[in-house]
RNA sequence: GCGCCUGUAGCUCAGUCGGAUAGAGCGUUGGUCUACGAAACCAAAGGUCACAGGUUCGAAUCCUGUCAGGCGCGCCA
């Protein structure tokens, strides 16, 4: 696969939904009974000769009294076949039971409803699940790839001219959490600030930093009509002012703020944005995100490297001139229309400045490009998609995923931002409120194609309730359990190997243990989910799901004070519970708090 | 007008690429700490999955149309 003609269906790239399974799994420490299930019918399908399905479908059915796994194949099967499901799912269970792997994991086989056969795990196959995520340690999950990408994945990208708000916030977080679970799924991930630090709306913002320090030194000059009104330009031309003081009032006086190449508007500029900048990495790194590379606009322009790429556009006839502009031939990929690269007044566009930071991507070899881009972009998607794809010769190399916005409120109330005007809540104000592990935790939890209402004033009240406390508070509560382990049981933990045995009276018999391991079990093949299908979102669902099942199971079963063999097999899955649970908050760079 | 995203409980949202009786949190009501952490647990109430057709053994999920909301449609970035 890869090298075929696109036939992926717009959601995952087909290049990165190989199969794929966790380290532990595909050690063979556990044979995953999904996967044997998947053998047995596809030899059967074989066997008889009928029409293969697309996919075997196990599933963990949402009803317990279904069992631990369902497949529905029979149901599939029934027409190809020319007979009912019943007696294909009948004829399934005897082939399943016959497995000498699936019956050494499997206590029952049933048939039920229209056809669906149901599967309960036996007693070793709970305990050999716990003794092999035991084993795997810290590295419980970490997923291994057959063929592992190097991706580079570019996010947040703004306008230095101005602080982060609560929208880039968002992307920061799903970015961040994205490179994070896609590194722990098992590919290489690079993570890239595109600095959009050139053009017409950096220059704007050097003629109001020029204007705000003009007047705080006496010197009556208006900020720009298009310019920015915020506060925060005053701090900036304030801390312009302690560097260099007065030295730049006079130049101003006389050639005021209309020539934006004048050496004073382009010291604002360059000044400002760099103080901007500062400012922003701060913000960033103490929100737990940082970037492997900080890629800035100008040099491009200034090496001449944007008017290289597109000579070498037009050498190739993708690209032409028309009207006194250059244009990008991207119609024949899927855009509206042509696109200007330079304009008629010589200038190149924003266009052509990222279609040389493309290339710059490609020429790096990197095997997968990724975009992270707000909704208000999205109308710029097929243009650059275009224009990967002439450079590269593969439409899929670049894949740009659409975060949708936050509507920020107060009360209920809709508050609207803008960056211009100086109206918005910031990012470091939005941690100010919240704290980092519920600002993140906020912000990932919804799927990113879905607008997030985030009420402020709601999220400082209700800071204490806050979800992110449920899912810390089982991680802090198992900390704290094992931390007060009696000293004969504490002393279980140096050996780890032997907490859980492979077969014992009572062992991993009820309800909530069971559940607890199942959902345990599941956690590898989330995180390949959650990395192939970009949605972070899903390692903060599973994490409530396993924090909530393992309160339960606390709940109702008793870890010290029981019989030695059920004592220390539930030590081990506490133990257990308490790194899957450390991994998806790390994952979602939120603490795994020891005590609250 | 065209394109993208969305429409699921009072509110905010999940829903394992088409599976069995649609779930969670918050909110509401009522229970549970003289054995390991009550930031927890249990129970109740709450639904025309926007609407109408279609595809098939089966649809919240896929297709078509309609309605509603958000975003976009520059030689701005």
């Amino acid at each position: 696969m890869g090298a075929g003609p696109a036939c992926g269906d717009g959601r995952t790239p087909h290049a990165l939904s190989e199969m794929t399974t966790g380290a532990w799994a595909s050690r063979g420490e556990v044979r995953l009974l999904e996967q044997a299930v998947q053998r047995v019918v596809s030899e059967w399908i074989a066997a008889e000769g009928w029409q293969d399905v697309s996919e075997i479908v196990v599933e963990r059915p949402a009803d317990h009294s279904h069992g631990d796994y369902a497949t529905p194949v029979c149901l599939q099967l029934a027409k190809s076949a020319r007979r009912a499901p019943r007696v294909l799912a009948e004829e399934l269970r005897g082939r399943l039971l016959a497995d000498a792997e699936i019956s050494e994991l499997v206590e029952t086989v049933d048939v039920a409803g229209p056809g669906f056969v149901n599967l309960t795990m036996s007693a070793p196959a709970l305990s050999g699940a716990v003794r092999a995520m035991l084993a795997a340690g810290e590295d419980v999950g970490r997923g291994v790839r057959e063929r592992p990408l190097h991706v580079l994945l570019e996010y947040v990208s703004v306008n230095p001219n101005g602080p982060l708000h609560v929208g880039h916030a968002r992307y920061a977080a799903y970015g961040n959490t994205l490179s994070r679970i896609m590194a722990f799924s098992g590919h290489k991930v690079s993570t890239e600030f595109y600095i959009n630090d050139y053009g017409r709306q950096m220059e704007m913002f050097g003629r109001s930093v020029a204007a705000r320090y003009a007047q705080a030194l006496g010197l009556d000059l208006p900020v720009p009509e298009d310019g920015y009104q915020g506060e925060y330009v005053k701090s900036i031309a304030a801390a312009v002012i302690t560097e260099i003081g007065d030295s730049m009032l006079e130049e101003l006086r006389i050639g005021g703020l209309e020539d934006a190449d004048s050496t004073a508007i382009g010291f604002f500029r360059v000044r400002g944005y760099e103080l901007v900048l500062e400012q922003m990495g701060a913000d960033l790194e103490s929100f737990g995100v940082g970037f492997d590379r900080w890629f800035s606009e100008t040099p491009l322009h200034a090496e001449g490297r944007v008017q290289e790429t597109i000579d070498k556009l037009l050498a190739s006839g993708d690209a032409y001139a028309r009207d006194d502009a250059v244009w990008l031939r991207t119609t024949p990929f899927g855009d509206d229309k042509d696109r200007v690269l330079i304009r008629s007044n010589e200038r190149p566009t924003y266009f052509a400045a990222d279609i040389a930071y493309h290339l710059d991507k490609l020429e790096r070899g990197f095997d997968h490009l990724i975009n992270i881009w707000g909704a208000d972009h999205h109308g710029y998607v097929p243009r650059m998609k275009a224009a990967v794809e002439i450079l590269s010769h593969d439409p899929e190399m670049l894949e740009i995923i659409i975060g949708q916005m936050v509507n920020l409120l107060e009360e209920g109330e809709l508050r609207q931002m803008s960056t211009r005007r100086g109206e918005m809540v910031t990012l470091a104000e939005l941690v100010d409120a919240v704290g980092v592990d519920a600002a993140r935790f906020f912000l990932v939890m919804r799927s990113h194609d879905q607008t997030l209402d985030l009420d402020l004033a709601l999220a400082r009240r209700q800071s204490a309730e806050n979800p992110v406390y449920y899912v810390q508070y089982a991680h802090a509560r198992i900390a704290g359990i094992l931390r007060n382990l009696p000293a004969e049981q504490a002393a279980w933990l140096s050996d780890e190997g032997g907490l859980v045995p492979a077969a014992a009276e009572g062992l991993f018999e009820l309800t909530y243990e069971r559940e607890l391991i199942k959902s345990l079990a599941w956690f590898p093949q989330l995180v390949i989910e959650a990395a192939d299908r970009r949605a972070p979102h899903r390692v903060v669902g599973y994490a409530q799901e396993l924090a909530g099942l393992f309160h339960v199971f606390y709940k109702n079963c008793r870890v010290i004070g029981v019989e030695p063999v059920v004592s220390r097999s539930r030590v081990g899955l506490c133990l257990a519970s308490q790194r899957v649970l450390a991994r998806c908050l790390d994952l979602l760079g939120v603490s795994a708090p020891e005590s609250m």
